[in-house]
DNA sequence: CATGAATGAGGGTTCATTCAT
DNA sequence: GATGAATGAACCCTCATTCAT
């Protein structure tokens, strides 16, 4: 941590990321933020240049943390089976909680449409989180070909992204419990 | 037909049905859709009450028009894995005619994930094309059991679905095609 | 009576009369008149050149029917301090009846302070209150010299203007109550 | 002062107050404030939270200017019955100013007899305005039973009131000194 | 480094009025 | 004579941003 938890920049940050999250990049004003974070207008514009530069920064900090927290969790666990299935337990538990509004990072694809600069650095994300599903799939299938490994971890991919949004659609825990029944007869 | 190619109030609808799918209903202005639809402000709440009014019914006319292209679609074929696949093959040419800005109603859930009525109206709709792939998939599976195919039309609108939003944010057809092939050895 | 009590005319003179009474001319839109009239907006301005010549013809009709109904009160009773005090007793019952929103012309006058045309009726029509006033005054007293008739007439008139814009303010009868009294004792 | 004569919500005030007065609240919208007190739409509402507050605002600063005003008239006198009669010397001057257009607070009870909150500051002012003549009667009618006091207070608030109301309606000054005249009479 | 006042552009909505039928 | 669709201007208000202190 290379900055205190109370400094205005941090304050920003965390409830800028709050309200993006639960509500929306565009129906959060810079003038909800300021007031929540309890920090003075000017000392935003000091902070981040302009929304658009706090959405990115907001982004790169959410793709670092859920790294972080994804990596915690899977390699809690040594059975290779076991680290793949990690990954939608933990989802299960975040539904289930009833803070969950939907991917950080889908969400963002989804506001920012037309933003190429945005739209890259989720589908980066996106294309790390395939990487990783592949290296786990590839220590659970260890006799399998390359090409059957790659159809498994594409499969897995789309059952969990398909779950990450089924779930704030159905605003419901089933699509992401259903997606794991899926990976599990998959890997046999 | 009830209202004729060039009236002010159709003009309206095909005009803020492309920007909202096109860029988001958010960062889409009333004034943009009034310019670009040749109709005077004061026109526009003539037709509808609001601006929020108007996504409710941008969402039925997608969901309706959805249901009436997916139908012709499925029901040219009448070999019952041949429908199915019906369903990916026909997103797989929409996703690479350039045109693809991602699901409308995955959409609409991300943007409006505040508003009650309008996710209520998404969910409504997922749930029939989850109706829609289960009853695709007994015409195919007519041996298994009903638990065998819950099943697999649960993994089926799953990948279905995680196709739709992973072809947004990798801009490509990959996913889809991916979801194809997996739902193809899926029902064997 | 000209008109049916159901023509169009009819009903924009009595739905608009009594909101420009209730609420004031100024926050009562032309949509609010025709949809409580019933009446088609084309039709409106068949009747009506325009929302200020509506109010124009509201003051004339109002004019009148104030004469009508204060004669008829009056000319009840045969004594003439009772026809004076005739005059406060009929606003008494209507200040008491709880659909009192002021006086039609004082309201007016307050509304259109920038309109000389409708100043001028509510002068005129001020202006035959005051002679009415003085007459019933002359009835009583019969002795007095031509000045002190005047100033009892022009007295009685400021308390009662006074006891209609204060039966408003106080949102209470005593005003209208006090000025009766205050009558009385001036006419001994 | 707290704030200087050029401030912009000084000037926001002034131009607002001048305007409602002379034209009324509904009349005057907030771009024909801004523009004349030259400042910015986003300026009005860092100080105003809305237009409708703004007006609350202007009666609370036009009831305390009024207090000021009035008792700088009245004690300057030291005879009670000149003190009584300087309220009504004071109208007239300002009727005959020919800036006069109608009391700022009977005009605010006409413009605003929907809203409770507004209404009720009039409705405490005058009460005020009765208090002070009460007071004003007293220290004339020494010897008078309270009963007796009361009634001539009452009777000289609605000449009061009349001659407020009535000076808009006739646009002249009579109906003032007429009140004064039936005052001076009523207390001998 | 931190601030609150000030801003131009645009948000969504409603106004009184006119038009074609 | 009656209609409902269409209009330009104006409504009140909020946006992301900058400036002087």
């Amino acid at each position: 941590m290379t900055e205190l938890a109370s400094s205005p920049r941090h304050r920003i940050l965390e409830t800028s990321s709050r309200l993006f999250y639960e509500h929306g990049y565009h129906v959060t004003g810079i003038n909800q933020i300021i007031s929540e974070a309890k920090v003075a207008k000017a000392s935003f514009y000091q902070h981040f240049p302009s929304k658009q530069q706090l959405a990115q920064t907001y982004i790169d900090n959410a793709i670092t943390a859920w790294a972080d927290r994804v990596e915690d969790k899977i390699y809690n666990h040594i059975d290779p089976t076991e680290r793949l299935l990690a990954l939608f337990i933990a989802l299960e538990k975040w539904v289930m909680s009833s803070e969950y509004h939907g991917c950080w990072f889908l969400n963002i694809s989804v506001e920012f449409r037309d933003s190429p600069k945005l739209t890259a650095s989720v589908r980066n994300h996106k294309d790390h989180v395939r990487q990783l599903i592949l290296k786990l799939i590839e220590e659970i299938k260890i006799k399998s070909s390359i090409a059957e490994i790659e159809d498994i971890a594409n499969t897995t991919y789309l059952l969990y992204e398909g779950g990450l949004i089924s779930s704030l659609v159905h605003r419901d825990v089933w699509p992401i419990q259903a997606a794991r029944k899926a990976v599990r007869t998959l890997i046999g």
